[in-house]
DNA sequence: ACGGGTGGAGAACGATCGTTCTCCGCTGGT
DNA sequence: ACCAGCGGAGAACGATCGTTCTCCACCCGT
């Protein structure tokens, strides 16, 4: 079998198995069985179960990047792309399975004792953010509103996985929405709202 | 030695290591050393690991909202005593060994093997909001508004947690501030804002 | 003083899991 | 046909951990 298939087996099976049931309650025998690449052949993609873990974020993280961005891209006025993630966050949430952010979760679980988690959370939050200042900056927002609209969406992902409450995403939209016509108005108009 | 002291310091015991190093990485033996209670002791006042992680998010859960309320119940008026929440949410996150929100954490643990730690990261959850309810009515706002300030929090405690970033709770006080006055707007004022 | 029982220290047990090893069948070149 | 080597299945190994068991020291009532 190609290398890059049978790679790309075991991630996809990583990937569903850590997401749904949590990366240590997960074997790399429960991996094998569901990819169909055997125990030496994983071991030889990965050297250790760490790296495959390291493997699955990453290639999470492009992908969930890219979706959004896909969706946001859907929209054409700054204030629309900005609520659109807000409405890419609400479909996420309604898909079944769906059980919270994978890195907030990876981080609860692994934060403390695997730097290589952790800075793998870090650094996808800090895209997701960067992605939030870019979209703020095209609608002649400040930087301390793409701030407060990360805590929105980050709550609101937080908040669905806990509570399984995809309406989360919809409170956060609506006060997206107040919070970059607040802003707006500040900005505008006289600065009666602060 | 006294049955209710030697619950006690298990449970100090219990919470310190379980919050600093995630719970799965703690062992009965690590906490029976930290405590100086035997494991004998220990399965005598806890029958199994899952119900001392049981009673430290219990009594966590209890502590954590009373500190809240006593620093809440500082403020008087209505606007001053939500505001105190994130005021509230700096000072924890700046406190040494933070590491963000146990139950954020515990979920995204245990949250999918474990139906206890769900629960008990639900009723959490939802202590807390019911408890931003309670402002918001006191201020006369809107349960919807309630909503948003949760996920500002929220998303505060996962952000501060996973970036190590106390700035979070101020940046979630400036939207909390935010909506808390456009609301009212919208109420008090024409419908300018929605 | 003495015996029974309580509690502590830590060994032991069984299960799980990451990782490696063994054995064997298949394939591909000559 | 034959042999070398690659890959798969699954056993094996060692470590960890939850839980229980053993053994012994100490205490307290008579």
């Amino acid at each position: 079998m190609d290398s890059a298939i049978a790679r790309e087996r075991a991630l996809d099976a990583a990937e569903e198995l850590f997401y749904a049931r949590g990366i240590q309650a997960v074997g790399m025998d429960a991996i094998r069985t569901a990819s169909g690449v055997s125990l030496k052949r994983l071991y030889q993609l990965f050297p250790n179960k760490e790296r495959l873990i390291d493997a699955y974020l990453e290639r999470r993280d492009l992908r969930w990047r890219a979706q959004l961005a896909e969706r946001v891209d859907q929209e054409t006025t700054p204030r629309r792309r900005i609520l659109a993630v807000y409405a890419w966050l609400y479909d996420w949430f309604r898909e079944p399975g769906f059980r919270g952010c994978a890195w907030i979760n990876g981080y609860g679980e692994l934060g403390a004792t695997s730097p290589a988690v952790a800075e793998r959370a870090r650094a996808h939050k800090q895209a997701f953010k960067d992605y939030l200042t870019d979209l703020t900056t095209a609608a002649g927002l400040p930087e301390a509103t793409a701030e407060q609209l990360r805590l929105l969406a980050e709550g609101a992902m937080a908040t669905a996985g806990i509570m399984h409450d995809p309406e989360s995403a919809r409170h956060a939209e609506r006060a997206a929405a107040l919070l970059i016509t607040a802003d707006t108005q500040v900005d505008t108009d006289t600065r009666r709202i602060t």
